[in-house]
DNA sequence: GGTAACATGTAAGCGGTTACATGATTAG
DNA sequence: CTAATCATGTAACCGCTTACATGTTACC
């Protein structure tokens, strides 16, 4: 028995079911959820968060409350049943995860034998940087995952030190080229 | 003086100008190209390609003959040296490389603490095998990248290491989570 | 004789980004 | 008093993917 009323979601849409199954929760708090954990592999813009969050609402795999704040108007979602059945079973689908990256970075980097070997060099530096940069931020992040590893929500942390192992291997696989070419 | 022709070429406009650039090449032959090398960071489709051509070479950038192989049409491509100075500017501009990832995977992943441990850890090896596979047809393209450094392309083979070194990275932190969960 | 690969394109639809619009509250 | 943050949305545009259309050559 496969959900009733849902006419497949789009990966947009389970990222705001997923934020909201971590807690009751505000477009605009999604948002700020999205920047604090999954946006170094996924974005979401409030023009598509607020749609979506109506859609789910009429499909009714969430319900929403309007909690406003003095006056300032705001509306807080949580799952229903439905929305968490529908959740379960998009993690729990079996068919394969397609995997795309998309980094004009590493497209650069391609055809850095186009230019001069300085200004080819000076490319790879920046890439590094990139990730050297990232590696901060994500290290940053680190006492937010740990306090929710704590709460029993053990996966974004994963999710995190992936991201750390990635960009360190990045980090590491440029020094060794930079160390090989002046 | 900054290419008078340029009305900013967008990212696939400039793989396109880069893939000609390695050689003399028809729309079909960029389109493999791409899939032999840029695809684990980046993909362009036929219906990309050809318009883009198209307008390349309306803006002098590219300069493309007729060269059918029996009565099966085909059109070669080369750079001119607009186009050439085109392509150095934009692997030479300084402005900040955006680094953006966009992947299910992850976001799955990241949620995972929404269904049973049993399936969570299902989906953990689900995405370490997919990196296992990348891996597996990334070494496989290391004699063609390494037949390029021979003929003074060394980057390909320095990107190809790098997402080598990417999903290396991906494939032991999943084991590290793995072995810590059963 | 049929399928896969070679080769080039067009059209429609959709999904996402950018920009815009509005208004309340807090901090400096 | 001003800027930043909180909070929610809409509209237009654009670029990409999907599907389609067409014809040739090589291979089994």
């Amino acid at each position: 028995m496969t959900g009733m009323a849902s006419a497949s979601l789009s990966p947009p849409d389970y990222v705001v079911l997923g934020m909201v199954g971590l807690g009751r929760r505000s477009g605009y708090e999604i948002k700020q959820a999205v920047e604090l954990s999954i946006r170094f592999f996924w974005t979401i813009s409030p023009a598509q968060i607020y749609p979506s969050l109506t859609r789910l609402e009429r499909a009714g795999l969430l319900t929403g409350r309007d909690e406003p704040q003095g006056r300032r108007q705001r509306r807080l979602y949580e799952l229903t049943a439905a929305g968490s059945t529908a959740l379960a079973e998009w993690l729990q689908s079996t068919e394969p995860i397609p995997f795309e990256l998309r980094d004009i970075g590493m497209v650069k980097l391609f055809f850095a034998d186009a230019v001069a070997p300085s200004q080819a060099a000076r490319l790879l530096t920046a890439v590094r940087q990139r990730s050297e940069q990232r590696l901060a931020t994500l290290r940053a992040i680190r006492p937010e995952a740990e306090a929710a590893e704590r709460q029993g929500d053990v996966y974004p942390a994963l999710t995190l030190e992936l991201g750390i192992a990635f960009h360190q291997a990045m980090v590491d696989a440029c020094e060794r080229f930079e160390s090989r070419l002046p």
